[in-house]
DNA sequence: AGTGTCAATGAGCCAC
DNA sequence: GTGGCTCATTGACACT
């Protein structure tokens, strides 16, 4: 599933550079300058100032600076990555070259990205699966309540409606005539040496009317 | 000051 | 070995 960018048009390129202040938005206040980057369009100085970078890392104490990409950055991005959620060397290049960045920091983005991607749809897993035990539980509840009210149906004595005087007799009182295998009650006749049926007979059965004998 | 966001880093894994 | 990935984490910055 794809994650729809935050749509944004206007361009500013800024980072962060101890020691260097250009950026009029920022507060005169803020310790660490910003340098805007749409201003600074020569390869040479961009790179000199990474090749400074990487000096610097690798002798001690690294200022660690924040590039913040610009809404067009980001617009690019996003829009490459909707078309591709991973990029082959060539077009980390290209892309790179188009957003005047390394082509590092397009990879990390793109790495980054795909991470907020994956929160993202676990997140939205994780409400989808609420929602579903929710319903689920609901259901449960209602299910339960159910299975008690049959319970509590079943409690009392089995009950007929007697074919002949349409009353409710005992289950227990039935009997099944040998002859035509109808269920007659020994309720309404006098009993009989007939073999009488057991309370076990499902009282849906036995409510059919017997005419018979 | 506390907190959220996000670029960047490093470790570990895998395929070639 | 190299390059690419995921994952956890760090640290800078913005915002309240």
């Amino acid at each position: 599933m794809a994650v729809l960018p935050s749509s944004s048009s206007s361009l500013e390129l800024t980072i962060s550079v101890p020691g260097f202040a250009s950026s009029p938005t920022l507060l005169p206040s803020s310790s660490v300058k910003e340098l805007d980057i749409n201003q600074v369009p020569l390869e040479e100085d961009w790179m000199a100032s990474n090749m400074e970078d990487e000096e610097e890392s690798s002798n001690g104490e690294p200022p660690r600076k924040k590039l913040r990409l610009t809404k067009e950055q980001s617009r690019l991005l996003e829009e490459s990555f909707r078309q591709n959620h991973t990029l082959n060397p060539k077009q980390k290049e290209s892309l790179a070259m188009q957003l005047k960045l390394r082509p590092r920091q397009v990879e990390v983005w793109f790495q980054n990205r795909r991470a907020r991607s994956k929160l993202k749809q676990t997140e939205m897993e994780c409400e989808y699966l609420k929602r579903w035990f929710g319903s689920l539980t609901e259901q449960n509840r209602r299910l339960q309540r159910e299975v008690e009210e049959l319970r509590a149906i079943k409690v009392g004595p089995p009950t007929v409606i007697s074919p002949h005087s349409c009353e409710p007799l005992p289950a227990s009182t039935l009997s099944m005539c040998p002859r035509c295998e109808r269920v007659t009650s020994t309720a309404d006749k006098p009993p009989s040496a007939a073999a009488t049926l057991s309370a076990k007979v499902p009282p849906t059965q036995s409510r059919q009317p017997s005419a018979a004998c």
